[in-house]
Parts: C-alpha cells; sequence; structure tokens
RNA sequence: GCCGCCUUAGCUCAGUCGGUAGAGCGAAUCACUCGUAAUGAUUAGGUCGUCAGUUCGAUUCUGACAGGCGGCUCCA
C-alpha cells in the first residue's frame, strides 16, 4: 500500500501526516471524541470518508454551528426512523437542522398527539443505545427512484432536484438532496444490516451514540414546501446539544425567554389587555401602559418637529376613492376592513396614511422652496390580519403608526433618505434598543403584477436606500420580493424574547402615489414638476414598538419611561403625611409617584414595589424624618440612607432626563 | 386562513368516571403600627367562554361560534 500525504487541523493546529492510502478521516481524530466530521477541501465530510493524497482535513467538533446542525441533522433521522417504526405509514417529507434544533416532516393520517411525542421520544432514545451507524451510499436518480417509490415527496425532490431547483423546493430541501451526487444514508445495526435509510446528502456523526442530549419540542403544521395550496404535513420539531447541561441551559433560557413575554408582563405590571369584547387584535391600554405610551409619543413627537416635521392629523376612514387614487385598493383590498357603505358611498377604515398626507400637500400649490415638505401624524391603521397570526401587541389588527412623509425633489431624496434613517437610528439608541439589523426590501421582477413603476424608477429608487443602508454600518439583510407595490424599503428588524424578528421602523422611497395623485411643486425655472415621497415611520407601530420594548427590558423599565418612577414606603403609618409632602415635591419635579399608604406591612410594600420593577424606592421611618431626609433604596437592592430630600429629588430627575438605565 | 391544543374566581391553577365547584395569590373588612422581598383573622367573589344538541339532569359528552396558545402561510 502506497502513503499519501494529508494536512490535519484540530483546534487551530495544523499539522502534515503522511497515512497510508485509504485512511479514513476519523483515524485522524481518534484521540479526539468530540470531533465528529471533517471538513475536507471545504467540504463537510462524514469522519468515514476515505482521504485523498492532498487533502486538508479540518476537525469540526460537535460544539461548534457546523458540528451541532450535523448532530441536530442526524437527530432528526433518528426522529423519522422512530416515527416510522410507530407510524409504519407515515410518509416522510424533509427534516432539516434549524436554529437550536431540527424538525421533520410527516405525512400521516392523524396528528401527532403529546402521548405519541413521548413515544416517539423514548423510541429515539431505544433508537441511539443501538448504536446504529450512518452510513452514506452514492446513488443515482434511477435507482433512488425505486428504492424511494414508497416516499412520494422524497420522489417530488429528486424530480425537482433533475430540474436543478434544490433551494427552490422547500426551505431545508437541500439537506436532502445537495447540489452533487444524490445520495442515501443507511443506519445499520449492530450485525451491519440496513434497519432504516433516508436520501440525505450528509454529513451525519458516525453513530447513534454520539447524539448526548435531545429532546422533542411539539409538533404543529406545516405545508409541504411552504406552499399553503399544497397539503400540509406533521411536523414535530425537537433541540438537540453537545451536552446535557447545554440541553437544560437551552430549555432554561426558554423559561427566561416566557417570563419577559410581552404579553405576560402586559398582564402582571398592568400596561395593557385584550379584551375579548373588542375582538381579536384590538388592544387597550390601561394607565400604566399609557404612561409608557404617552412618554414614546411625547418624545417621536418631539424629535420629528425638531427634524423639521409639521404635525398634522387625519381622519380614521375615508371614501374608498382615496384607496383607488393611491393604488393600495387592487393590492391590499383583503387586508382592509370591508367597506361600509353609506350615503351612496363606500367607506373605508384606513389602513394607511399616506394618501391623506397626500391630500394635505395637494391642498394648495407647492413650490420647490417648501421642499422637502415634512408631515408627520400618529396615524391610527386597521388591518384585517389573518386570526391566526394576531400576536399581542406585536401583531394586531389595529394601531398607531408614527408616520410620517417627506415630499422632496429627486435630488433631495438621498439627502432625505439618509436624514430620516439617522433619526431612526438614533430613536432606537435613545429606547436603549441595540439587538436589531436592517433589512431592504426590494421588487421580485418574477412577480411584476405585484409592483407598479418602471425597471429604471425601481432600480433608482433601490440605489438610493441600498447606499444609505450600506452607509449606516449596519449589518443588512436582503429581502427580495418584500418590497411594497410602489417602491422599495428599509427596515429595522428587532428580535423578541422567543426569538421572532418583527419590523420596526421603516424607510421607504415612493416614486408612485405622487404620480396617482398628480401631486406636484413649481420648479426654479416656472415648470410644473413631480415630487419623490419617503415614507417613514420610526417605531413602526407604536403598539409594537412598546412590546418590544416590554420584552427588551423584561419589564425592567428606565426610569424615563417607567409607569411608576418612585414608590414612597412609610415605615409606619405615622410616616405617611412626611411622604405625601415628599411625594409633592418629587410631582413638582415633575416625577410619577406613589405613597403605598395601604395597611401592609413595610417588608410587603417593598416586595410589591420590586415586583412591579418600580426604579425607585424611597423609605421613611422616624430616623429619617428627624434627619428631614429619606432611605434611596434602588431596584437592584443597594440603598443610601438619610438622603437630604432635594438630593433625592435630583438623583431621580437627573436619572429621568438622561435617559438611563439604573 | 390552515393544523393541533386550550378556555373553571381579577391572576395562577386543582376538581367533577354527567348530579351546578375548590386552593393559593389578589380584593374588602377588622386587629396589629412594624426599618428593607409575603403579619394574622374574617368575608365577598364563579349561570365552569358563548350558543345549540344528547340526557331526567351538562361545567363535564357532541357540534358550531368566539377568544387564547404553538406552528404553517401571510405581514403595506
Amino acid at each position: 500500500m502506497s502513503d499519501i500525504s494529508i494536512a490535519r487541523t484540530h483546534a487551530d493546529v495544523r499539522e502534515e501526516r503522511t497515512v497510508t492510502a485509504g485512511t479514513r478521516a476519523w483515524e485522524l481524530f481518534a484521540e479526539q471524541p468530540d470531533v465528529i466530521a471533517a471538513r475536507i477541501g471545504g467540504e463537510l465530510r462524514d469522519l468515514s470518508h476515505e482521504l485523498a493524497d492532498g487533502d486538508e482535513v479540518e476537525a469540526v467538533e460537535i460544539t461548534s454551528p457546523d458540528g451541532l446542525d450535523i448532530l441536530r441533522h442526524s437527530t432528526a433521522h433518528v426522529l423519522a426512523q422512530a416515527v416510522q417504526a410507530l407510524f409504519p405509514e407515515a410518509k416522510l417529507g424533509i427534516g432539516p437542522p434549524i436554529t437550536d434544533g431540527f424538525y421533520y416532516d410527516f405525512d400521516v393520517e392523524t396528528p401527532f398527539t403529546p402521548a405519541d411525542l413521548d413515544k416517539i421520544e423514548t423510541r429515539m432514545r431505544k433508537i441511539i443505545k443501538e448504536n446504529q451507524r450512518f452510513s452514506r451510499r452514492v446513488t443515482t436518480d434511477a435507482d433512488a427512484l425505486t428504492e424511494l417509490q414508497h416516499e412520494p415527496y422524497k420522489l417530488e425532490l429528486i424530480a425537482l432536484k433533475g430540474g436543478g431547483a434544490a433551494e427552490d423546493a422547500a426551505e431545508g430541501a437541500s439537506v436532502e438532496v445537495g447540489a452533487g451526487e444524490l445520495t442515501i444514508y443507511d443506519n445499520t445495526g449492530r450485525s451491519g444490516d440496513v434497519v432504516w435509510k433516508d436520501l440525505c446528502r450528509g454529513p451525519h456523526l458516525p453513530t447513534t451514540k454520539r447524539i448526548p442530549a435531545f429532546k422533542l419540542m411539539r409538533s404543529a403544521a406545516a405545508y409541504w414546501r411552504g406552499d399553503e395550496k399544497n397539503k400540509q404535513l406533521q411536523r414535530i420539531y425537537g433541540t438537540a446539544w453537545a451536552t446535557k447541561e447545554d440541553l437544560e441551559a437551552h430549555l432554561h433560557r426558554l423559561e427566561e425567554a416566557e417570563r419577559r413575554d410581552h404579553r405576560k408582563l402586559g398582564r402582571e405590571l398592568d400596561l395593557f389587555s385584550f379584551p375579548d369584547e373588542l375582538g381579536s387584535g384590538l388592544p387597550v391600554f390601561h394607565p400604566k401602559g399609557g404612561v409608557i405610551k404617552r412618554e414614546m409619543e411625547d418624545y417621536v413627537r418631539r424629535r420629528h418637529i425638531e427634524e423639521g416635521f409639521s404635525y398634522v392629523g387625519t381622519p380614521h376612514i375615508s371614501k374608498d376613492g382615496l384607496f383607488h387614487t393611491s393604488g393600495h385598493l387592487p393590492y391590499y383590498a383583503d387586508t382592509m376592513f370591508p367597506p361600509m357603505e353609506f350615503e351612496g358611498s363606500n367607506y373605508q377604515l384606513k389602513a394607511m396614511n399616506c394618501p391623506m398626507h397626500n391630500l394635505i400637500y395637494a391642498s394648495r400649490g407647492r413650490s420647490y422652496r417648501e421642499l422637502p415638505l415634512r408631515l408627520f401624524e400618529f396615524g391610527s391603521v386597521y388591518r384585517y390580519e389573518k386570526s391566526g397570526v394576531i400576536h399581542g401587541l406585536t401583531r394586531v389588527r389595529g394601531f398607531a403608526q408614527d408616520d410620517s412623509h417627506s415630499y422632496c425633489t429627486p435630488e433631495q431624496a438621498p439627502a432625505e433618505v439618509e436624514h430620516l434613517l439617522d433619526f431612526m437610528l438614533s430613536v432606537l439608541r435613545d429606547f436603549g434598543l441595540d439587538d436589531f439589523y436592517l433589512e431592504l426590501s426590494t421588487r421580485d421582477d418574477s412577480k411584476p403584477g405585484k409592483f407598479v413603476g418602471t425597471e429604471e424608477q425601481w432600480a433608482t429608487a433601490t440605489k438610493v436606500l441600498e447606499d444609505v443602508a450600506r452607509g449606516s454600518g449596519l449589518e443588512l439583510v436582503p429581502d427580495p420580493g418584500g418590497a411594497a407595490f410602489y417602491g422599495p424599503k428599509i427596515s429595522v428588524q428587532a428580535k423578541d424574547a422567543i426569538g421572532r424578528t418583527w419590523q420596526m421602523g421603516t424607510v421607504q422611497y415612493d416614486f408612485n402615489q405622487p404620480q396617482g395623485f398628480g401631486l406636484e411643486y413649481a420648479a426654479a425655472d416656472g415648470s410644473r414638476q413631480q415630487p419623490v415621497m419617503i415614507h417613514s415611520a420610526k417605531f413602526g407601530s407604536i403598539e409594537r414598538f412598546l412590546g418590544v420594548l416590554v420584552e427588551h427590558y423584561a419589564g425592567v423599565f428606565p426610569p424615563w419611561l417607567a409607569p411608576v418612577q418612585v414608590q414612597a414606603i412609610p415605615v409606619a403609618e405615622r410616616h405617611v403625611d412626611y411622604l405625601y409632602d415628599v411625594a409633592k415635591r418629587l410631582r413638582a419635579a415633575g416625577i410619577r409617584v406613589e405613597v403605598d399608604d395601604s395597611d401592609d406591612r413595610m417588608q410587603k410594600k417593598i416586595r410589591n414595589a420590586q415586583l412591579q420593577k418600580v426604579p425607585f424606592m424611597v423609605i421613611v421611618g422616624d430616623q429619617d424624618v428627624e434627619a428631614g431626609a429619606v432611605s434611596f433604596r434602588y431596584r437592584n437592592g443597594d440603598q443610601d440612607n438619610g438622603v437630604p430630600i432635594e438630593d433625592a429629588v435630583a438623583r431621580v430627575v437627573d436619572a429621568v432626563a438622561a435617559r438611563t438605565q439604573v
């Protein structure tokens, strides 16, 4: 046998080695049980891959991102094997790794119950214990079609692959059929017999026993290939980790996330509710939630005025002709509430504010000297969202946008877009949000019917937005096909507690509505020109932003946003009057303070204030009264005793003014 | 909208194999007047989501609807 030269890299250490031909990757990492696959020449391979002369072999550890994907994908195979063992009629969909876990889709007669999941999980543990080997086998399309004739969905994937459209087949389908040769992974038992197999690109763990920790999470329906016209399959979600501790930590994180869910905190902190009587997706704000909402509104109204916007107002309802002029109705009729007919007209609840702002623009002749003309308002809009998508404050049917429209000359547009994006980012900073990225939504050229305007107009608009977005230095994610019918969009995407991303602020470039409304201005040479309009919302929706804020802070708001900024607590009842005086001075300084004069004990009052996450407590007993001072307690339990009243007021006022977290 | 699950006191939940229900917290009242995360006692509070059906009898079984939860699809 001849020798070959290879290079082995593990933990960033590269060493060259000479091995005999026929050596497999696992032999290089026999001493490293954490290594579960190899990257050879840039490609992920099974450890059973036979090395060739000159190969660069890099260890893939189970804890690495690639390693975790492989672990999760292999666990998905074990899931599928268990399901087919227990439900022989189940047909396989796809089973890719996802963030923190994996899923596998099955076509079964009846959906899985939680009890089924328990049974499946037990079976999976058995399969893991059996230490089945994952073994790769190259096949041909023709052979695979015969071998998998009982798996109609797999056949469909193979056929699609033939068309060179594996990625288009379905999100995640590429793990089944890669771009290269078609492969099947056999699970073999101790005696080498094939106990189960699946069409798969791989790679996989060497054996099932290398799955250290997993758990099935839930089952849910999902449309085959993500298309609601297709049949719904039953999807089982699971999670898998490199160690039991990692799994525990993950489950703990999920619990923590649940704790900061704005729907839960909204009730606990008495911020808002969703009365059944109003209907789904229609929130009401309670006094404490109203404080946060008002602070947000006051802030953003003031900022808009500072940034050159005029505060305007428009009604909630309009004759439908307006939305035909704007072009919205043909595109969005099914997401607008149905029309109300009276006095011979159809009235629509508005789903967007721009048409009404256009009417303000058009109310008189405009000169280029007025541009950019900037209008802003809190526009209440109503959208008939499908019942299944309503979610707390983040997806509702009635909400207010902090909506602005800037009318400008095409030459002014780039600077205006840049100004708006900077403005929007500064708003996010002031509210302490930092975990977000930008998305650039563009037109989908394959669906021209969804968009109006010429290709040149779209190209110009898209370039303006893209240049500005890139200039921000933030991560920019493309969103092809996500644009509005009238133009492309930059949006801020923020994550909620459970990891779902929500669109927050937007900047949109629109050359269509000015045309539809016949908007114009007198240029310097006396000619009439058409302005460009830039739509922008800094929060996006007040409701959604508030919901995300609650989760971001887990209800622990910085003092400027806290519904109650100071809780005043007497040690005994005789200290209440003194506290009323202190409260009066705080109120005079614009501070939201409450005196707890209930007959609870002081300890209980502190506990309540703590549970309500009030930033500051002012506690007063005999010693404080004597000293003309207060005991100043922070949310974290720190306390300064004997703080003179003026100092206490100043501390709170300063914290509020600085918008800092405490 | 689709699939599955859920809906009992203000909140969190128990319970009734079909004979109209309980706890803790919260609330109210009383006592206690207390120095850093729950003082004690008493009382009130529920046509068991709504409407039908089956039944001598339904909170319990069935169906429809409403609302919620988890996904999918969608998201100007």
